[in-house]
DNA sequence: CGCGCATTTGAATCTCAATTCAACAATATC
DNA sequence: GATATTGTTGAATTGAGATTCAAATGCGCG
């Protein structure tokens, strides 16, 4: 039998082989047994620790969004110069490459937050604070007189964020010329048009 | 019985009744009954038109993404003005609430293009045709000097795409302050930005 | 140690959607 | 208007995954 563990710890686990489960087999399309599998267990004990297994995807969604927020913040933590500050997070927006499994748990939920209530809502809290996230940065920059803000910085905070997304679709569907680095770069772009910083990939 | 109909006249049938019945349950998530029921027929009759259930599912996706461009080239068709041809379309790339059919349709199949290359490859040729379509209108109004751009006009047109995607996904997902309207006006803004040309709602 | 509870299994069962197909009905063909 | 062809049904079958549960197993604790 597989290692006994405590309710704490499988739930833990459960909710990562849904995660990983969820990315392989699509948000809607995946199985009990594949999750189960995943987690190196049998349907039954997966069903012992969820009986619904709606709840173990929200949960497994939820924890997917917490990690891929929770990376971002602290890839930029120590940076205090708010144009390298700005580059580090809008790399860490974007998926390393098609196979990126942040971007494509965020991707494949897309679709549902249309037709499912909770979906949408989780999906539109990480947008908020993705949003606050980069206002906080740019009223920093602005404020620095290091960045001359070309409109307010909720509105250029919502166009980052949400370049980001559209752009992370292009590289998980593999985009024949928009790749993650050309989808940086895409994005900086229009930072360095809203900011009027020139935001070098290696400041001075 | 149901009217009998040509195979030809059916397959049309099928193919709206299968794109109805993904917006209602999900590009991945849909029943065969389900579409049979769209469609007013038993199962049986939809699997003597489509023997394998996919093929229906991509000829539906596909006549989807036609009927929306075809209808955004439609809407601006008319128009001579760059400034109000831009706006039109801006417009007609975006729901017109969080039930558009249109729209709906072309996030669910986000997650799946991940996953699935003939999704990819669908949703990757409808980007770049969206791309060409706002590069056409963005350099005829450089030419004709209503338009200063910002950057090449390859640049402008896939953060417009992009950016319509993505709203397009909040307005879906019912974010609260980002309703249709907003995001028209957030798309318009970076418009404006990248064209140098107020594009007021209605230019004399 | 040995009691008792929590966790896990594995097999049996249930459920529901996909699939098959013989019979039937509408339409086309001559 | 007879016959062939095509489209459709409905009922039977199959199959895959969800669900249940008694039994087995590991673990904490007196």
């Amino acid at each position: 039998m597989t290692q006994r563990k405590s309710r704490a710890d499988r739930r833990a686990d459960l909710i990562d082989a849904a995660r990983r489960a969820m990315i392989r087999h699509g948000a809607e399309g995946v199985h009990l047994n594949q999750i189960a599998e995943m987690a190196g267990l049998t349907s039954g004990a997966v069903l012992y620790h969820y009986p619904d297994l709606r709840d173990l995807l929200i949960e497994a969604h939820h924890a997917g969004m917490e990690r891929f927020y929770e990376q971002r913040i602290r890839k930029a933590a120590g940076i205090a110069d708010p144009a390298r500050k700005l580059i580090t997070t809008i790399r860490s927006g974007l998926p390393e490459g098609p196979d990126d499994a942040g971007v494509r748990l965020l991707c494949e939920l897309g679709g549902a937050a249309g037709r499912n209530r909770v979906y949408g809502t989780l999906l539109t809290t990480l947008f908020d604070r993705q949003v606050s996230m980069y206002q906080a940065i740019l009223e920093t920059g602005a404020a620095q007189g290091v960045f001359t803000l070309a409109g307010d910085s909720e509105t250029i905070g919502r166009n980052l964020v949400a370049l980001e997304d559209a752009y992370g679709y292009r590289v998980v569907a593999r985009h024949h010329s928009i790749d993650a680095e050309a989808a940086v770069e895409l994005v900086l772009g229009y930072a360095r048009l809203a900011t009027g910083n020139p935001l070098t990939p290696i400041p001075r």
